[in-house]
DNA sequence: CGTTCATATGTACATCTGTTCATATGTTAC
DNA sequence: GTAACATATGAACAGATGTACATATGAACG
């Protein structure tokens, strides 16, 4: 630490966000930042899909996808719904796509 | 694996982006993924901040927010300009702005 | 030149994360 | 009840990540 930044930071200080929040953006933007993941709400664009589809999907074993959906249910991410023997998961709300939407802009510009 | 979802699959595939995109999205997250890069953002905020100021702010090591600048400039989400022995950070576009502001939303609701 | 200040960088280490394997739960059909 | 199928969950392990420490780079000044 050098020179005096005191004021600035008092006037920082005041207009951050509280740090509870701002732990809980950066979990939020956590669940984003794994590709496995990234596909799997990608997936979902169009519609509900059930696990088993989801792991024919990806080529990933039905327990990686399995508990990949526990971590995007567990942010509100999607939602899951049982049809017999099968959970049908979907994007939760429109936040998904508009989250991803921004992100794609920042890369391909 | 089990029932057939072929066509669904074909549909699915068609419409998603290429892996590499994917990948890139992933990461892109991965870099907001974490309330240190976060709090440096919204610090940036209302303008350029040098680096011991927001090691200041932060009450963090010099080392670390350098660590953690680098990332962010290699996102394209900081960028950086000298200014005699002090760097002064800012936020790169209002990208940043928008992709927080899109996980806020979520997060707050 | 050498000194001081601001920042960057390499390394090491503890912690976190994603996947796999094995197994448990839950549903349907017999 | 049992068998078969779909999904969930716990444990273990390899790989990634964030921080601190030590040190290097770069700029200003005498």
């Amino acid at each position: 630490m050098a020179h005096d930044h005191s004021e600035l930071l008092k006037k920082i200080k005041k207009d951050m966000p509280e740090d509870e929040l701002l732990q809980d953006l950066g979990d939020l933007f956590k669940v984003f930042g794994d590709t496995t993941r990234i596909k799997i709400m990608y997936a979902l664009y169009e519609g509900e899909m059930c696990v088993c589809a989801i792991s024919e999907l990806l080529n990933m074993t039905q327990s990686a996808i399995s508990h990949q959906l526990k971590t995007l249910k567990d942010a509100n991410l999607v939602s899951a719904r049982r049809e017999g023997k099968e959970m049908y998961y979907s994007l939760s709300d429109e936040h998904v796509k508009s989250i991803i939407a921004e992100g794609y802009e920042h890369i391909t510009e």
